[in-house]
DNA sequence: CACTAAAAAGGACATTTGTCCGAACTGCTG
DNA sequence: CAGCAGTTCGGACAAATGTCCTTTTTAGTG
């Protein structure tokens, strides 16, 4: 369940297996791109037309409410995919995808993505897979989230990931946990606080 | 996109289509089950050996964090299907499954699950799609849940589910939504004390 | 129809979180 | 190093939500 839980999402088994495909006689398919920070790679409400697998980096995928306050869905990194989910239903892209960091990216136009799906067995149980694990990431999430105060979210936040502050940026990180930075900031305080009289 | 967001979640393309496979001449590996209110289907981490799918009736996945609060994850009804997330990660399940009508349930044992994701292709299509959807209808529901009071959440919801409170018990309403019972009724007073000023 | 036990609703107060804005800090530039 | 613009931080107050417990309602039962 750590696991799962963990806030920046990596599938090395997929990028293992991208990177097979890539070396193989079909690889011609698989092209590769760059991004730099706060480059976006994919808009909201944009329509897709490729899937895309992060080799290196780190990127933020997130939603802008009509209210205009921005919630973040997850943090990826190695071997995570982003367009999938639009392929499917032919929808427009609920989030959009931003780069935190220098990415190197793997893109694969729709057709070939469809095509991967029928004709390759174990390319299409390990997007089953991938997809399994997002429904069940989310919904943990979604749980977690509802039911603890932010303190304890922090606390795990932080247990997981120990340069939390220096890797994400504060809006980032208030926007992830769905609170302001105002309230971001005066638990981090309390925190400390507390830290200090031990 | 608000019939993604839908609240009671049901899938008629895949019930058609599981009802095509169970009169075909492999239909012999779909059953079908019943339950009556308040009766579970499966147990929060439970082992999974099956895929249900509504066929008839209303039912809740929830799950219980640690700190004994509830947090329901989607009311399903027609087509929608269960357990299959378990499936592809070999995991536990994460929500306990109950239901809350009277239903008549399809059950596929894991194995046949697998040779029918193998061996057929729309079937295998339509798996990809119904977990597609359900990443995106979980990640917009988090996101809307994180970004609007109490009062927008149930307003949606009363315009969606007209009979929203003879279909659902408040206490499942509140677990939902991830608020006390409490600040339902005080939603639920506001709300009408506006209306009738009106 | 009065009586009671259980369930649902609401009052009073505490706590958490948000909003608004001024104070403190940072990194330039002249 | 003074002065300034942009950014971050935190104080003061407001609003939203939770906790706890009493009151009211409901649905039986003799």
């Amino acid at each position: 369940m750590s696991e799962l839980l963990k806030m920046i999402r990596v599938n090395q088994e997929f990028l293992n297996y991208i990177r097979v495909l890539k070396s193989s006689e079909k690889g011609g398919v698989i092209e590769t791109i760059e991004a730099r920070p706060t480059e976006r790679i994919i808009g909201q409400r944009a329509p897709i037309f490729a899937v895309y697998i992060v080799q290196k980096g780190l990127g933020k995928c997130y939603l802008t409410e009509d209210s205009g306050k921005d919630f973040i869905q997850e943090f990826f990194s190695e071997g995570e995919i982003f367009g999938e989910i639009e392929m499917f239903n032919n929808d427009l892209s609920f989030c959009a995808v931003e780069a935190l960091t220098d990415m190197v990216i793997f893109k694969i136009k729709k057709e070939h993505f469809y095509e991967l799906l029928e004709q390759d067995k174990k390319f299409n149980r390990l997007v089953l897979k991938l997809l399994a694990a997002k429904v069940r990431y989310t919904a943990l999430r979604h749980s977690f989230n509802q039911s603890y105060p932010i303190e304890t979210k922090l606390v795990r936040l932080r247990e997981q990931v120990p340069q939390l502050t220096s890797l994400i940026s504060k809006t980032d990180l208030a926007n992830y946990l769905g609170i302001t930075e105002r309230s971001l900031n005066r638990t981090f305080n309390n925190l400390r606080q507390r830290e200090l009289k031990t």
